[in-house]
DNA sequence: GACTCTACCGGAAACGTTTCCGGTACCCAA
DNA sequence: TTGGGTACCGGAAACGTTTCCGGTAGAGTC
């Protein structure tokens, strides 16, 4: 009934037409050092004229690799930001320099409605891909382990405990760091944080880097001022109704969430107060959506092609740790900083 | 040097350890029903205990079919895009209705940097995936052909003129009659559409539409107040001095790329003047980005997962068309409707 | 001229699975 | 008791490629 597509021309088609051996075909396809480059000019040529293609499948069957890279990335982002384009620039970067390499980029999304390690699980199974980057990491992630269990080659986007794999993150500690002194230098002594609800592993990460950096410059760490919202615009306009509730009120507020910046703007436009001279501002992430607020937001700036090009890098350092970069040993588990960008939402106290 | 990951273990050992034939473990994995159910039950406990699964790549060579769909989108609408989540989105809906057939999505992104085609090509050669959804398409696209003349399944996300091939689309047409209608109904006369510069495919169809829209409410068409811009925020600023420096303005203008929106409310805004007061606006899409608008604006709503939803029904109906919906016939090519979504950007002329 | 060495190539086995084809054992009816 | 059916299972050939192992021819060496 269907149509059968046998695969147009084989290895063995191409081979008897060009009166050759299959093996000598395979050789001269791959580039093998024991082929006459005649032989390999001449096959490659008949190859492009009848359309041949190595099968993939066959191919990664007797090799036991892919060419691929796999991107495991949760959708759901997609919904609940505001302009979240971050994991498509991302992949952007990333395929940038794996494409170089000559390999290929799959990315795995996965949405609300599955189970992200099962997911994941059956993906390195089936053997997918080479090697496996897992974005949307949980502090304990049952797919990092599932992957080092196996020994699969894996970067993970985001740290978790599992120990001694491989991981590149942001650098919330100097994030904090930077936005805290700045704050401090020009007169600020209540710095309040904003974090998502719900103790997502990031929101844990910088409240540690938030009291660090107040620690460091000697201010006392206060709990009421790490308040935890939805990390959307409501979450915004309730961070701003929060810090008026405090007895004893905050004069800036540093954003683990840039959307909420949208709410919070709202929230004090709302009771005729402006960002930067009644309340300093501070976000984390450059946004474009960012650019409609007023007055500009001071925020960090986070190149996310870059990044993605540098989680390509480690990704291909995993597969051929041939190609050892001098600063090698120590970049296994890596910190991306990023450089603050100013605004002028962080005026004086 | 390298650890050599043998898949840990084979069919081969599965059989052995339970004293079966390699045949009929494979049978009872895939549940056939030559094999008792007792056997099946017997296998399938075994497999889980000691971490069996079917290689996908063994069994996609002998079977000629990976149960995977493969999406090929642009990356770069990341960038220019204000706000762009819709790929994301539509992956999201898609790959519901996906798993739920038992498929694997892959996307595969290709950014600015590479060719297009031949990352098409390349993927459809290898096998990659059972069936093809080519997104970002032009209207005449070589990947659309370069499928259909190898018989390998495909959806285009976009109508081309290669023919006969399933593919679903916007409803142009009718969005311009409604948008057309309403602002007529409100006494608008002169209406000015924005459409992307550079010709872009959707930008030709909505031309089409909105001149069809005009004709059918007897309005002549004034080929001046079809302009096109950078899709972009400062490519709205940009329509706004362009509309201005008609010698008959117009006193209505629809939008084919919300992002304009932005662009053109800060002109209006700088030049005293008010959207739905002083000039009417509608937007094609809904976005969340606009909801900073004031006043909001008209727009149409499309729901992207529901999108994503119909189109990874067409590729499920391509690949097994023994699942015949009652309305199968009509709908190898669709277009899909969009709702008018109020805001109080169209007011009166 | 015999030997070794190099450069190139062919045959066949492997990769892990599915599926075709056949074969046994059993049950039931005649 | 025999024959035909059914239910289940085993052996072996595929799928398309790579790679191991061996083999030939020619060049170079003494």
């Amino acid at each position: 009934m269907k149509v059968v597509r046998r695969h147009g021309v084989g290895i063995r088609e191409l081979a008897s037409e060009l009166e050759l051996s299959v093996s000598t075909v395979s050789r001269a396809m791959n580039a093998r050092p024991d082929v006459s480059v005649a032989t390999i000019k001449r096959v490659r040529e008949a190859a492009a004229r009848v359309g041949y293609t190595p099968n993939q499948t066959g191919r990664a069957l007797r090799r036991g690799d892919t060419r691929a890279i796999a991107l495991v990335m949760p959708t759901t982002t997609a919904r609940t930001q505001v302009g979240e384009t971050f994991f498509l620039t991302l992949a952007n970067g990333l395929q940038e320099v794996l494409s170089r390499a000559g390999r290929d980029l799959i990315i795995l999304p996965y949405g609300a409605s599955e189970d992200p390690n099962g997911y994941l699980f059956a993906a390195a199974d089936r053997g997918l891909a080479d090697a496996f980057i897992v974005a949307g990491t949980q502090p304990v992630d049952p797919r990092i382990d599932y992957l080092l269990a196996r020994g699969i080659p894996l970067v993970a986007l985001g740290r978790t405990a599992s120990g001694n794999h491989p991981w590149l993150d942001l650098d919330f500690d100097a994030v904090a760091a930077d936005a805290v002194s700045r704050l401090v230098l020009r007169g600020h002594r209540r710095i309040a944080l904003e974090i998502t609800e719900g103790g997502r592993s990031n929101a844990v990460l910088m409240a540690e880097g938030y009291r660090r950096a107040l620690e460091a410059e000697g201010i006392p760490i206060d709990q009421d001022l790490i308040i935890e919202v939805p990390d959307t615009r409501d979450g915004g306009y309730e961070l701003g109704t929060r810090l008026d509730a405090l007895s004893h009120r905050p004069t800036a507020v540093f954003l683990l969430e840039e959307t909420t910046a949208i709410g919070l703007y709202r929230y004090l436009e709302e009771h005729g107060r402006l960002p930067g001279r009644d309340l300093a501002v501070i976000g984390l992430r450059e946004n474009p959506v960012l650019d409609l607020l007023s007055p500009r937001l001071t925020c960090f700036r986070l190149s996310v092609e870059d990044y993605g090009r540098r989680l390509g890098e480690k990704v291909l350092r995993q597969l051929d740790p041939g190609v050892v970069s001098s600063e090698d040993g120590a970049s296994l588990q890596e910190l991306w900083r990023m450089d603050l960008l100013p605004g002028e939402s962080d005026g004086p106290a």
